[in-house]
Order: structure tokens, then sequence, then C-alpha cells
DNA sequence: GCAGAACGGTTCAAATTTGAACCACCAGGA
DNA sequence: TCCTGGTGGTTCAAATTTGAACCGTTCTGC
């Protein structure tokens, strides 16, 4: 049980900047999202992976992966959006199993309608307040960050 | 209704990287504390947020703001930890409709105890991956990210 | 003083999220 | 062929989160 290594000021800073920016971008886009397109975050995500899909749909497993979400939350959220007609099931022909979601032309009516506005609420969030190089800087570090959690956590 | 201006590249990289790495340190953070200490993320910072307060103790609103969560949200979670008899409430001798939330001996042990295990974690997901310069530029990015969102949304 | 607006917390119902248990079903070796 | 160990998704109960409604209290301007 050696001495912990605590955060230095340096550390401190880019930790509670971290948890800070995080919490405050998440609830200022869902908040966007549910006033101007009635849309969860996660929905909308939903509908951006499964639009930029080759056609338009996925494995649960594979979406849920994207979205870092349990299964059982895609579960519930794909039927959610399944009520509303923004995306369908279809079963996958080489594994019984397996299931493909797959986005409608509601959905991507829906879609189109709500990305306008939710652009312009990350811009004026995080993109436009920030230097070209910082951003250079923020993707590059958060990508590094990214890429080791997926290593290690699967 | 204006052509969105959509993201460029780097603009896109430094979006998908904050959404990816967000997620991603939210669970990995979120597990290591329920299996190590039996804390939920939040709760864990309510403790720490009480610790850091002058004499261990914070107004409610306060505390939301500082948290990031909705008040409700908070009542709740004061009242698990209550229950758990890691905080205590006390009355605002100032104002009667206020409550003082208040770390008590017990919440000091288990903030004490799990403590090593979560900066070390911390360090594992963001802080040793990143050199010193990426740290502070990091800081500097989502610092100010964080401070423009607090002034518009308050 | 006093009416009315704003504040501080809690309560409530509804929506979401999670992990564990479960149920087929695929794959690979004996 | 027949086990046996994963895989892919869903189901389930329990925990959490949210916003709106609420209630007394404090503050303001008059």
């Amino acid at each position: 049980m050696d001495e912990p290594r605590w955060l230095n000021e340096n550390e401190m800073a880019a930790w509670r900047g971290f948890v800070a920016a995080t919490n405050l971008v998440a609830r200022h886009l869902e908040r966007q999202l549910k006033d101007d397109a009635g849309l969860s975050h996660t929905q909308y995500e939903i509908l951006v992976q499964l639009s930029a899909a080759p056609d338009g749909s996925l494995r649960m497993t594979d979406l849920a992966d994207r979205l870092i979400t349990s299964k059982s939350g895609l579960t519930y959220q794909i039927t959610q959006l399944e009520k509303a007609g923004l995306v369908g099931r279809r079963s996958c022909p080489s594994d019984v199993r397996g299931v493909f979601a797959e986005i409608t032309e509601e959905g991507w009516r829906v879609l189109r309608e709500a990305a306008p506005g939710h652009v312009a609420a990350v811009r004026a969030a995080l993109i436009d307040v920030l230097t070209p190089e910082q951003l250079t800087g923020l993707a590059d570090s958060l990508g590094t960050v990214s890429d080791r959690l997926r290593a290690t956590d699967g």
C-alpha cells in the first residue's frame, strides 16, 4: 500500500476541467435536442450512427459498442424509436440470433430536421469557442484517451 | 434558414473524440468506484465537494451547481448518503428554508478509503496517457468551454 | 407594512439506465 | 454426432434521473 500519487495542480486542473466540461456539454445538448427535436442525445446518436452505416443498418451489438451503452439500454431505446417509427428491426440472414437496426425514411427526415440545430449547438458550446490549434490538440488528446480505454475496457 | 455550417474534418474529429472520451471515461470510473468503494461517481463527487468545503458542509443549491445535476437529483442522492451515514443534513440558521449537507466522520473514512484507487484510475484513464503539455492544453480548452457554458446556461 | 415575485428544497410520476439472469443458437473439438 | 463454451439479444427488477408541481420563506418595490 504505497502512498498514492496525488494529482498536482496542472493535472487537477485538467481533470476538473474534463469533468465539468463533460457534464455541462452533455446537459446543454440534451436540452437543446429535446427542446428542438424531441430526441434524447442517445436517440440522436443512434440515428447518426445508422445513417452513416453502409445501408442504414447495424447489428445491435455493433451499435451498442459505438454508442458506449449497455446492450439492454440499447434494446430499450431501439424499441422506443421503433414505436416512433424512426427505426425498424430486421433479422440477420446469416445468424438467426442477430438483429439489424435500420433507419427508416421517417428517421432520415427527423435526422435531417434536427441536424442543423444540433450542429449549431455543438459549435456554440465547443467548436467555435476554441482556436483551430486547440481543436487539433483536443482531438489528439481525447483520441489517445479513447483508444487506450477501448483497448483495456473492450 | 441558411445552409448550416457543418463541421470540417478537424472539427468533427474533436467532437467525436470528445463524445467518445466522455462516455468511455465516465463508464470506466463508474465501474471502478462501484467495484472498489461501492459508490457511484455522483456520490463520490458529493463527498469530495463537501470535504473540500470550509467546514465540510454546503448548501444544497450550491452543491447542486457544483455537481451539475438537478436539485431533485441531489435531494435523492443526499437522502441515500444520509441513510448510509456518510452525510447529514443541518438546517441553516440564517434562512429557515436552507439546508446544509455535511460530511460525517464515516463519510470522511469512506472517502479516504476510496480516494487512492480513484486517483489511480483517473491517472490510468486520462492523466498518465498524456504529456504535461497536452494536459495544460486540455485544461485550458476545457476550462474555456466550461466557463462559456456556465455563463450562458447559468 | 404589504402584495407579489423569486428562491430553496422536497415530492411525485414518468422515463431511462444498469447488470444479472435467461434463452436460443453458433462454433469447434472429441 | 454430440458436447461445451461462448455469442447476440431480450427480459426483468432495482436504482437513478429528470422536470413539473408544490409549499413555505425571503426579498422588492411601493
